[in-house]
DNA sequence: CGCCTTCTTGAATATTATCAAAGAACGTGG
DNA sequence: CCACGTTCTTTGATAATATTCAAGAAGGCG
């Protein structure tokens, strides 16, 4: 069962088949570790594996030509990551493990193998493409649409949605190893603003912080104050035939 | 060829087998026309279509609950709609016609047949739909970190690179159907501000306006301001075993 | 303890939004 | 063909929001 990072990934959202498990097996590679603050690939690099999040958490970021960065995913164990570059040779981000963590590698070409034979995998992996664009889009209203509170929110409900999902939210409590830099990065603010922001959530109820753990205080005003929606609690696979299932990411 | 909207745009990435333009006329409704303005879907409702656009444009949006509006995506002939929503019930967003056009529509089950019985077809499918992540994530990446006068070239280049892939754009020349206050949605600023920042652009020779016609007078300086990289111009399909063919969306 | 990184705070500046009003473009009906 | 209403664009003045620069505080780690 847990021998495999993808069998264990996929499992969540369907039944795996044997011979589904066995194809699966078939293209997994050696996991490697990676210390915190390292790149696993940079922007442009020919890159041809996909790669599953065994643990630690990692981001994907690219780094504009006068320096700064933007952060547009922070990917949790479960998470599949490389999706968004198989149609490129070269890899479109880089690719940062933040605290240290372990990657579970598989190869391009065993999507082939997935497409040629078993369409319901196909189909479900599919589906968590087309679900995580409506996540990008759901980030993208916050950042064109929304003032620094509500995106910090917005930023909080997401991760805690996450955490959820896999059981690692112990309720209003997480920890956020990420530092104001970085979550600046994510979400389109400088440092020095995060840490007004913070507070600003913190002195209205919303938040209390201590070192990098943080409570949601009133989770319910916080999913209105940035119109909140929990794109993770449910994903419809009836299209291929499937009846729908509880889903973690 | 043209009596389907879905073969021919498919038909630009793979040449199809008899067998699968087949498979993709079976599913084939009726085309319908929507008038200027009008929209075809809302947010929330039950849709099961998925749609390519014949002609017109059309945009995908979603209003937030002051009222504010984001548009995530203008899309031109040949596009396929509806992806993102395939992994959820009810749609996640609006789409209106900007100026007249007309969809073709095909049931989402047609996706089942399509990974059930053409594996090429299907990893064709996942190959535009990943494509289009990285896109989602470009726009993200000049809302959060980007200037006014540099999402607004971001934007025309967007545009411009799409047109020019269907033969549309006749060189430094477009038509632009959006009003400031459209523009301004997509792009994250208000309708006063596109109209301050267009006239900047001007100023500064790399554009020029008449009506809703827009002349791009130094390409390369506009592609340098905003860091732009033609998304549109390849896509790979070598893992799902196919040479690489040029390609348009 | 001393060094390093991160966080906080203040003051000044830059950018963008808001409000308001006038001008331009365009279609429609008389 | 012109007058009118409507929508869109432009412009100015003011306000809100976020950035920059700089310095000090807090905390972790050797």
């Amino acid at each position: 069962m847990t021998q495999s990072c993808l069998v264990a990934k996929l499992s969540h959202y369907l039944e795996l088949s044997p011979s589904d498990r066995e194809l699966l097996l078939a293209f997994e590679e050696n996991e490697r570790t990676y210390p915190a603050g390292q790149d696993v690939y940079r922007d442009g690099e020919y890159q041809t594996r996909l790669r599953v999040v065994k643990n630690g958490w990692f981001y994907s970021y690219t780094i504009l030509p006068d320096g700064r960065r933007f952060i547009f995913r922070v990917h949790q164990p479960g998470d599949i990551l490389g999706f968004s570059d198989v149609a490129f040779v070269h890899t479109t981000s880089s690719l940062r493990s933040v605290n240290g963590g372990v990657l579970c590698p598989f190869p391009r070409a065993g999507l082939h193998q997935v497409f040629a034979r078993s369409p319901r995998l196909a189909a479900l992996l599919f589906s968590i493409a087309v679900r995580d664009q409506v996540l990008l889009v759901d980030q993208q209203r916050t950042l064109a649409r929304m003032s620094a509170g509500e995106r910090l929110a917005h930023f909080l409900l997401d991760l805690a949605a996450r955490l959820r999902v896999t059981g690692s939210f112990k309720d209003p409590v997480f920890t956020l190893p990420l530092n104001q830099g970085e979550i600046g990065d994510m979400v389109g603010l400088t440092n020095v603003h995060v840490s007004r922001t913070f507070r600003a959530l913190e002195e209205e109820g919303l938040i209390t912080r201590d070192g990098n753990r943080v409570t949601l205080l009133d989770e319910a005003r916080l999913r209105k104050l940035c119109d909140f929606v929990d794109r993770y609690a449910t994903l419809d696979a009836t299209w291929f035939d499937v009846s729908r299932l509880p889903t973690s990411e």
